[in-house]
DNA sequence: TTGATAGGCAAGTGAATGGTTGCCTATGCT
DNA sequence: AGCATAGGCAACCATTCACTTGCCTATCAA
């Protein structure tokens, strides 16, 4: 049951667990290759997200800590792409039916 | 993009933040409908996992709160049942392939 | 070389969180 | 009734965590 190259599903889980972090995962989705700059200006501007840019950037340490985001450096640079593979093993643990599956009633 | 019947995707995050959480599901996973004293026999046992009773009882309140876990009383017994509906959310926010899609190859 | 841009490191702070202990209610058995 | 079992509630403590401020390094352009 190895996750992900060394990282244990609790780095996962523990990224996954703050709101602003899952919203860095949806705008890496939207667009991959982001620098640093390029996401504090999109959390700041789309989303009203008041943060300092060192705050973000502890996020994207502990999104690159979990396997959830890959970097490249390139001159002074340095872009950050999304890696959904980690994400798979949740979906596995509990068996989790996949979309168009049988859908739960809860009114 | 409605989660779970009034259950926003935070509280399924924080819930699955926590170990002895992820660990809770995966007994329900294997034996659906325990009691908490039988969860916390088996986590005691399977687990090694030396937590107050109340600890698993508030940490089952939780998952409860983010609808991974239901609920039905009978008498003075009161059994939990996993439900993995909204962990589906996941895979569909971030575009997850599921198992056998592409695999990544980091060495 | 000077200045501006992109990013990194480290210490400090307040709030959230996991865990405990102590006591209380409800159901069932004899 | 009396006792044991199954579970709930509330306050308290220690740790973790998100975020900030302040300063430092590296790359590129004038």
């Amino acid at each position: 049951m190895v996750a992900y190259a060394g990282v244990v599903a609790d780095d996962v889980f523990k990224a996954l667990a703050d709101p602003t972090r899952r919203t860095i995962l949806d705008e890496l989705t939207e667009k991959s290759g982001q620098t640093l700059f390029e996401i504090c200006s999109r959390l700041s501007m789309k989303h009203q997200l008041g943060i300092s840019r060192q705050g973000v950037s502890q996020h994207l340490a502990v999104l690159e800590a979990a396997g959830l985001v890959e970097t490249r450096r390139e001159g002074r640079y340095k872009f950050h792409d999304l890696n959904t593979a980690p994400l798979r093993q949740i979906a596995e643990r509990w068996h989790v039916p996949h979309a168009s599956g049988p859908q739960e009633s809860t009114p």
